[in-house]
DNA sequence: GTTCGCTCACTTTTT
DNA sequence: GTGAGCGAAC
């Protein structure tokens, strides 16, 4: 390795872009074998290739020409992207800047500017086309945008400010907007634009559903307003990429010749747009490798073409397909189980994994009462593994719908089991963020219209909609950047007296704190930004309990802005990056959904909810039919082969979902489990409390004249999931008999907790929780609190835990 | 212009 | 059951 990093280290400067048009001859690597990669020649494979195994090695050697890579899970994937990496920088094949790889999310991007980096040395730092689809297609088109009708300083809109100004070209088409929700219309253009097409090439079928036909004229002027703004949305990046190659074929060829060697990660997650792209950039030196596994391809509802990865051998002919199945995260029989789950699908490429490790144990399968009873019986679950030595970082519990989330948040409170949500909101989706960025924004681009809007009203200045839409009459009709039209009706009587003079103000504090930009570290400008435009002032006076969160949140941002050196340079990441690292420190159980856990692997995972309706969802099967079931299939197939050693499967028989309390049957996915690797469990006897919902102070519940379940649940998951109850009751099992045993327990749980001594508490008084510190009682509800703590917000617990004063 | 209260919807989510 | 968003009343 070592011998490796100097030989690297050796090569041309790896920082030094080569002049984009110098000609061929001249760009051309020279690069004679130096002596120490001879001498390599001579000794065995180098270090990192001894490393893989054969099929990984093949994948990595095999430089020329198309090759498709299908990675199964935990096979490997990353190691073989990067190794490649490494070995065509390392034999010399291309210049660092000569390596297209892109990736899907930053995340994504940023482990494989490390991995390389641990491989190769520092010289991943002159791979200046390793990044997101998106951060390429911005990098490209920042070059050329005035082929395109840009300006190079061209702003990307987020998702509100797209919404914002699709609203505005709604109401311009002189249509209803409540009837014709902005929101629905960006769904639209998101697919289009997907799919790679433009205003003009829409069919005429599609935009019939909105606005009564006018949808494909409403996407033309939103991309008019676009222009004029000197603006793209996300799914612009990669469009207006297609389009300069398209119509600059010139620009298209030199990019052809530069990138010698190209890499694709995720490939089942490409959309058509990007399918094109890619198609364009390996037209003529098709050194492309596609790494995906089409048994993942979890996201067809967001555009992803899972064709795309099926087809891939005829749309790049003579394409090698080179099979990863050997596994290294899994135990045999959590392996068989996906294996025998995702053989269900029809469309496949088909692989199947194994593994030289052990069986391990079956994965389990268990029935439960309801979405409480499955959050009690996964947290002491938890608690008993964490006991004998688990540790919670590597227990997950994966879910198919954020709702599914409160539960388990609720027990694990009660518990004081500590816990993390994984992909929650982001921190830059916060609407304290998104303000804070927007004043930070117009400070540095005072032509940024819609974050003009944004804030031009918050805190409250007294600048409603009747002087905002003054502002967009004069900005209109001069054709100017709202913020100037604002400078210019300062100085006129258009504005009644009281939102003139506020206006005024908030113009003049732009052009001091503009005034500050170079002159005093962006960090502080920021605080002064926030103090000054009253911003922070207004979360301070805010008693909401989530003020407290949002002014953290805002300190936190003024503490990231310290990675970078200037304004400009933090705003140009942020409008890429909608992603911060969410400080996870200590032992805590993951919380998330299936998709969020792609790409993670647990030693421990929990699948519960596995419900039909739930799972697969009902709404995939509605919209997408067999296409739906088979992607939820896979979902399925992801959430098993995050496991390691351990999977656990649950189902409800009941699940609160919108306020309502409904029975379910079990998912489909439990049956097709293939029985040898699976062990159904019974729900453990005493249900420590589960059926509080029955007998609680008042006796019988609505549940009780719920019809007998053997009526409804015959399907053999249901059966099988039952037997073992049945024999334990040594006696003809009935729900109402079940019940009915259980019954005492319950009435004994809630005789305990009433019991324990816990003194009552009132609403008002002052308490504090072993977890979440200071508070005040809001409501009492049995032994149920629900409590205003000072930094933690609203939450209900059990007053057990909670100690006066 | 702001605030309150009603209605509606509610899978998954990156850039 | 809950939160967001919008319209009507202050």
């Amino acid at each position: 390795m070592a011998q490796n990093r100097k030989h690297l280290a050796n090569a041309p400067d790896a920082s030094d872009d080569p002049p984009f048009d110098l000609p061929e001859a001249v760009r051309e690597p020279e690069l004679g074998p130096s002596l120490s990669s001879r001498a390599l020649q001579g000794a065995a494979a180098p270090p990192y290739l001894s490393a893989l195994n054969p099929e990984q090695r093949q994948a990595v050697e095999a430089l020329d020409g198309p090759v498709l890579v299908l990675a199964g899970a935990g096979t490997g994937k990353t190691r073989v992207l990067t190794t490649r990496i490494a070995h065509i920088l390392a034999s010399r094949k291309a210049y660092p800047s000569q390596l297209l790889a892109v990736t899907f999310t930053n995340k994504a991007a940023r482990e494989m500017k490390e991995r390389v980096g641990d491989l190769v040395g520092g010289i991943v730092e002159g791979m200046p086309w390793l990044g997101t689809f998106h951060s390429i297609g911005v990098k490209i088109l920042r070059r050329h945008a005035e082929l395109v009708g840009l300006k190079s300083g061209f702003t990307i809109l987020d998702t509100d400010d797209q919404i914002r100004l699709m609203k505005q070209v709604i109401e311009a088409a002189g249509l209803d907007k409540d009837r014709w929700p902005a929101r629905q219309l960006a769904g639209l253009i998101d697919g289009w634009k997907n799919r790679g097409l433009t205003p003009d090439k829409v069919p005429a079928g599609e935009a019939f559903g909105f606005a009564s036909g006018k949808g494909a004229q409403l996407y033309a002027a939103y991309q008019r307003r676009l222009k004029e703004l000197n603006a793209c949305d996300f799914g612009d990046l990669l469009l207006e990429n297609l389009r300069l190659f398209l119509e600059h074929p010139d620009v298209l060829a030199d990019y052809q010749r530069r990138f010698r060697y190209m890499l694709v990660d995720e490939y089942q997650d490409t959309n058509i747009a990007q399918y094109l792209w890619l198609k364009l950039l390996a037209q003529s030196s098709p050194n492309l490798c596609c790494v995906g596994d089409d048994d993942q391809s979890i996201y067809g509802w967001r555009g992803a073409e899972v064709d795309n990865i099926l087809r891939f051998e005829k749309d790049f002919p003579g394409a090698r397909v080179i099979r990863l199945e050997r596994n290294y995260r899994s135990t045999g029989h959590i392996l068989a189980a996906a294996s025998g789950l995702i053989a269900e699908n029809k469309g496949r490429l088909g692989k199947t994994l194994f593994t030289d490790g052990h069986m391990g144990t079956k994965i389990t399968v268990i029935a439960v009462w309801d979405d409480e009873e499955e959050a009690r019986a996964i947290g002491d679950d938890i608690e008993r593994m964490q006991k004998d030595g688990q540790r919670l970082n590597e227990i997950a519990i994966l879910v198919r719908a954020s709702f599914q989330m409160r539960a388990f948040e609720d027990r694990f409170i009660t518990m004081g089991l500590p816990y993390r949500v994984i992909g929650g909101p982001r921190f830059y989706e916060r609407q304290e963020i998104k303000d804070a960025i927007a004043y930070l924004e117009i400070t540095a681009n005072p032509a940024n219209d819609l974050k003009f809007e944004r804030i031009i009203n918050v805190p409250k200045r007294g600048l409603g909609d009747t002087s905002v839409k003054r502002l967009h009459e004069l900005a209109r009709a001069r054709e100017m950047p709202l913020y100037q039209a604002a400078q210019m009706i300062v100085e006129t009587e258009e504005l009644p007296g009281k939102a003139r003079h506020s206006l005024a103000g908030l113009v003049a504090n732009f052009e001091r704190w503009r005034g500050q930009v170079g002159h005093m570290r962006h960090t502080e400008l920021a605080e002064l930004i926030l103090d000054e435009s009253g911003y922070t002032a207004m979360w301070q006076a805010d008693k909401s309990p989530q003020a407290q969160s949002r002014l953290e949140n805002l300190k936190e941002l003024v503490r990231f802005m310290h990675e970078f050196d200037s304004l400009e340079g933090f705003l140009e990441h942020v409008s890429l990056v909608m992603d911060a690292d969410q400080a996870g420190d200590g032992e805590r159980v993951s919380l998330m959904t299936l998709h969020a856990a792609k790409g993670l692997e647990f030693e421990v995972v929990f699948l519960p909810g596995w419900e039909e309706g739930l799972f697969p969802h009902q709404r995939s099967l509605d919209e997408s039919g067999q296409a739906g079931l088979e992607e939820e299939r896979r979902l399925a197939y992801v959430g098993l082969t995050r496991a390691k050693r351990i999977a656990k499967v649950s189902f409800a028989q009941n699940r609160r979902n919108r306020g309502l309390y409904q029975s379910a049957l079990p998912s489909r996915f439990v049956d097709e489990l293939p029985e040898a690797h699976v062990e159904v469990l019974e729900a453990k006897l005493p249900f420590g409390g589960a059926y509080q919902n029955f007998a609680g102070p008042f006796g019988r519940s609505r549940f009780d004249d719920v019809a007998p379940f053997e009526a409804t649940y015959e399907t053999p998951g249901w059966q099988r999931a039952q037997e073992r109850t049945k024999t334990r009751a040594r006696d003809e099992w009935s729900p109402a008999k079940a019940r009915k045993a259980r019954r005492p327990t319950t009435i004994e749980g809630e005789l305990v907790a009433a019991s324990s001594g816990a003194p009552a508490f009132r609403p008002g008084e002052r308490v504090s929780h072993q977890k979440f510190g200071a508070g005040t009682v809001a409501d009492v509800d049995g032994n149920k609190l629900t409590i205003d703590f000072d930094t933690a917000g609203r939450k209900r617990v059990v007053d057990s835990f909670v100690a006066r004063g």
